[in-house]
DNA sequence: ATTCATGCAAGCGTTTTTGCATGTCATACA
DNA sequence: TGTATGACATGCAAAAACGCTTGCATGAAT
């Protein structure tokens, strides 16, 4: 009559996922074990939990139930490990952070360098992605973020104000500068897919020639010359091939967010990397602001 | 990084109990399992979590830290398992009641006997006991007690009024209808360490001879001719070789109840058994009062 | 219609986990 | 001072859990 609690985790996690493989992956498991699993708690409680359908595990209601319950229990589980993490005195064992990656690539590879050369017992895992990762669940301890409000449940600190310009090649750049009524292309970002506001009326002509959903990629169309970009200072300022067009004169931008679960916030690792971070911050807040 | 939800359990189970052996009980495994869960738990998360010390496991405060949350994923635990419990129509699988030793040898016999032949798809489990069981930990499923009132957080249904008085043997009776202004000798239970209060001033010399923790015992006393005991009517009238004597006129005494927690209380299981019980309550009330 | 991707079941050999028997150590007791 | 008891460690063999591979069904894309 005692389900085991892992066999309650596995069961949650394949209502949360769909499939045994997804569920597979979470834990790091062959999905045959998934599949062993549920039938076993299918067994140890004699209840059907799941139907097993052409496309996959459809959980019964007796299933929802069990994930809504082990769902409670999942809570607490990270309720857990945040604990342990601050209760954690040792400078040493696995830290994961989070940060966009043209961030990371631009401007704090330098910190991440200088961490794990300073503290060489603490395995930095860095998640270079856009993605918003759950800190509640420790999806990451740290996140850097770039954000008009840095988040509500979390702990957070300023890092950085910046602003955004137009940059473009310089070969593009210095047509524009010898004929300002002429049609200037832009290469936007999809989710503001028009021409910026802001620009200078003495560039009266301007186009949307491209849109794309990963500023990597305009990045790329920038170096090539496809358009002008708007885009952070420092990113800008940054990559190769590309200068400032007067354009579009800087504006102020997201600012640059360092955030925590208040449960991680004080421990001696996250302590440690806030350190160097906000030190080599401060050092280089120029590249943020004209 | 990632700790087995078993072994959190583990943790708590051995934290709670305080020694292997106690801990591997409870979850009904080998102790030796208990100690290797708990330094797979201590390798993987790379922390103490108990000192072994000569007389057994000591948890540290990382130990004591886990309990705590795994606590409350036992918490949710029981919930799930009481939802689970009334959401599963069948009248089938297990339940298990609890209610004390002579209450069920004396009277509730017939309503198990009955039940187990209605619903032999049900597996009775009786836990014959004066100790209060966690019905919130699913200890039992349904608690028959005896008490001024029924608990606080549970649901629960008055079953019965009863009444106390004096009883003996035959022949003590006897003894002391022929001589009411002789010594009278009492058997009392260790809680009440005194001759009970309501005695008849017809017969004013009373002692206490015996003291009891257990009314088992204060029964074959009785039944031996050692004194005269207060106890239930129904205790009295139920045992054989004691006759009710006059010299305690019979006084109201602690209600009879069903109780249960409120999730498991609509079950069909918990319906089904509480039938029986109360129409087997409504036909023999007058075991209980005089 | 064919091909490909996704999702799952079943069989098989391997690894991990577990139970049991044995041995050690400290404490309590006579 | 010997002896019993409770609590734990260790080594070995059985049992359970696991991963891998093959094969089948379904639905989407070509």
């Amino acid at each position: 009559m005692n389900v085991a609690w892992d066999d309650l985790r596995t069961v949650l996690l394949l209502v949360r996922h769909g499939s045994l493989a997804a569920a597979a992956e979470q834990l790091d498991v062959n999905y045959t074990t998934i599949a062993r699993r549920i039938r076993r708690a299918e067994q140890t409680l004699n209840l059907a939990l799941f139907e097993r359908l052409a496309d996959g595990y459809r959980p019964t209601e007796a299933g929802h139930l069990i994930a809504k319950h082990a769902n409670e229990m999942e809570v607490a589980e990270h309720a857990l490990r945040r604990s342990l993490l601050s209760a954690d005195v040792a400078l040493s064992g696995p830290l994961t952070i989070t940060a966009p990656q043209l961030l990371i690539a631009n401007f704090l590879a330098p910190v991440i360098d200088q961490f794990t050369t300073g503290y060489p017992d603490i395995t930095l895992r860095v998640l270079a992605t856009n993605d918003i990762l759950d800190l509640t669940r420790l999806e990451a301890d740290l996140a850097i973020r770039i954000s008009r409000n840095p988040g509500d449940t979390l702990t957070g600190l300023r890092l950085l104000e910046q602003e955004t310009a137009a940059f473009a090649t310089q070969e593009l750049a210095e047509k524009i500068a010898g004929n300002p009524k002429g049609m200037i292309d832009w290469v936007v970002y999809d989710t503001y897919p028009n021409v910026p506001k802001g620009i200078d009326p003495a560039y009266p002509n301007n186009r949307v020639r491209l849109r794309f959903d990963d500023m990597v990629a305009m990045l790329g169309a920038a170096q090539s010359g496809l358009g002008v970009v708007r885009m952070p200072l420092f990113l800008g300022r940054g990559t190769t091939g590309l200068v400032q067009v007067p354009v579009l004169p800087p504006q102020p931008y997201a600012d640059i967010w360092l955030v925590g679960h208040k449960d991680v916030w004080p421990s001696r690792k996250a302590r440690a990397f806030r350190e160097g971070l906000v030190a080599h911050c401060k050092a280089h807040r120029g590249q943020f602001v004209s």
